[in-house]
DNA sequence: AACTGTCATTGTAACGGTTCAATAACCCGG
DNA sequence: CCGGGTTATTGAACCGTTACAATGACAGTT
């Protein structure tokens, strides 16, 4: 494969010149650039990155980790970061940690030794201590979703207490008296702090509280969620389901319909995120949307911050506020 | 950051003997092994990888660029590639084109610039010249789920044609006379193919099939076509409907049972790639399943054998057979 | 004609590893 | 106690690029 020596004697200059054509082109006279840019496309030149990257001491990658792949909630906030990064002609490179903490560690030492300029991560739980062993030797980390109250370092989150607060609200305000929540584990902090926010709710206006915990947040979690729910008589049924995301609240969906129950009449049902899939459930879903791309982008901008600033950088925990969107699911 | 000399100085070795540790440990002592370790250990030192690719010519990578990375279909094929990547000690890097040949080349562009070992790829449509320039200059490529005839490059896909004449004689079988195709556009061959053999299972029951062409293979699309249905006299709507994929097919769903239709009765409705979400529609959703996760293994062993073997590795173009999964959406 | 100042180009020393031939250390049999 | 054979370790060259100091060419000024 053609080196950059290669081209230098194919259009007769230095290699100098012609680095100086791929890193700053103004310095170059036209006629001796037009001559390189020409050599360079004969000889089908690729630059070599590593090579770069280890003189320059920083490769052009930062990486985005997250918990779930195929979440389209994670495909939004990439494509917010992508945006981002592009600006900066940098390169975000997509990492699934699968809620493994083995592989999310595995993840931050590819990318430790890609010398990576930062990584945006939503951290499995947990899995905090060996963050800041990343930090301390010298790659910005910003946390998405999964905030942590300490100020030591940078993260972008929705507001979970207020999401389930709004949730709690719209089915208090429908005249629901008997609530459930389903979702989990409650270790993690985004789920706690939604039900957190409808306990509140449900206290205040002296309704019951049911709390179904499960074991992950997807489709499969919902079902069996939903199965339990449709087999208990009506009298000892909560009348309304908030769901941890809209993968539990469409599993939730999908097992109590099977099972003959209507929503939102027999069970009305509220998710979280607002995936594309809630507004196309059959009975299409009523949510919590949060601003994904903006949650990517946002993160994205800290993360730059930092790299770019160094020690001017000052962290930030930026909260975003969920917005309730009504559908069927819940008003018929 | 510490290098590789600072973690000799410490352990009192030379940089040859910490790169054997790292890279052969059986031929150094196991005293010896045991100082650099803890000299690893108490430095923080990790690998400089671009270092290391320099040296090597090439990187601990594979790329692998899908048309939609919010497409739960193409996170199992992730999974698989990356199963077999680990076993070469080797990473996937994940990419999004979005459907765009401009980011689809790009992406391409960038794993050249990191020497990634190869690229597992789902191109999209046409962009198949510049496919050919890669691979002239050295990087293996193996093509996933739009495989090309020619016999010159890997490639993995399921028959499409044999997954849409199971599709239509499932409905044939049914008794549906009055068929329709949704999904689009027919630019992208494997839309195409589903349609054809689709036509063919048709023609030959003498019922008729109508196409409706979109412009994407995504729920709005889907809903647009749905609402387009529901809103025809029952005398001149298709009886049943064969989408281009789940998400079409969803869509579809979503937007008749809005406005009063019943599935399957009014409308008997096929998607395709049985993604986890076609079995937590609201109707579970008839479709034709693919082997996802062998998908993505499959072309990553293509892969690697080519990278491994160089040129005594023989192209292969491998098909899978589809397989029809029957839910309610057509049988009620 | 000598000098100054621009502007374009060049040569080369790093960057942090790996690899391999060469060397050192050691063991054991005669 | 020496020589031959292992085994463990070392040192230096090299990978492809960038950046910077140095050089060269040339126009304008006095």
């Amino acid at each position: 494969m053609a080196r950059i020596e290669d081209v230098a004697r194919q259009a007769g200059v230095s290699v100098g010149t012609v680095s100086n054509v791929l890193n700053r082109p103004d310095v170059v006279a036209p006629a001796t650039r037009e001559r390189v840019t020409a050599a360079i496309a004969s000889l089908g030149y690729v630059l070599h990155e590593p090579a770069r990257a280890l003189k320059a001491g920083r490769s052009r990658t930062v990486g985005l980790i997250v918990p779930d792949i195929a979440n389209p909630f994670f495909a939004d906030v990439a494509r917010g970061a992508e945006r981002v990064a592009d600006r900066h002609d940098v390169i975000v490179t997509l990492y699934n940690s699968a809620e493994s903490a083995d592989r999310e560690l595995r993840h931050f030492g590819r990318l430790e030794e890609q010398r990576a300029q930062g990584v945006l991560v939503t951290p499995v739980g947990g899995a905090v201590k060996m963050l800041e062993a990343v930090r301390r030797r010298g790659t910005p980390v910003v946390l998405i979703d999964r905030g942590s109250k300490q100020a030591a370092v940078c993260s972008v989150a929705v507001d979970n207490q207020a999401g389930g607060r709004l949730a709690a609200a719209h089915l208090l305000a429908l005249g629901h008296r008997r609530l459930a929540f389903a979702g989990g584990p409650l270790a993690l902090g985004q789920v706690a702090d939604r039900l957190a926010g409808a306990r509140r709710e449900a206290d205040a206006a002296g309704a019951t509280l049911e709390v179904l915990e499960t074991s992950r947040l997807d489709v499969a979690a919902g079902r069996t969620v939903g199965a339990a729910l449709a087999a208990r008589s009506s009298a000892k049924r909560p009348t309304a389901v908030f769901c941890g995301n809209d993968l539990v609240a469409l599993g939730v969906l999908q097992a109590v319909t099977r099972d003959g129950l209507r929503l939102p009449d027999d069970l009305a049902v509220v998710g979280y995120d607002d995936i594309a899939y809630a507004a196309a459930a059959a009975v299409p879903l009523t949510s919590i949307r949060q601003p994904r791309q903006r949650l990517g982008q946002v993160a994205a901008d800290l993360l730059f911050d930092e790299i770019d600033r160094g020690a001017d950088h000052s962290h930030q925990q930026i909260v975003f506020d969920p917005e309730l969107i009504v559908r069927q699911s819940t008003t018929g």
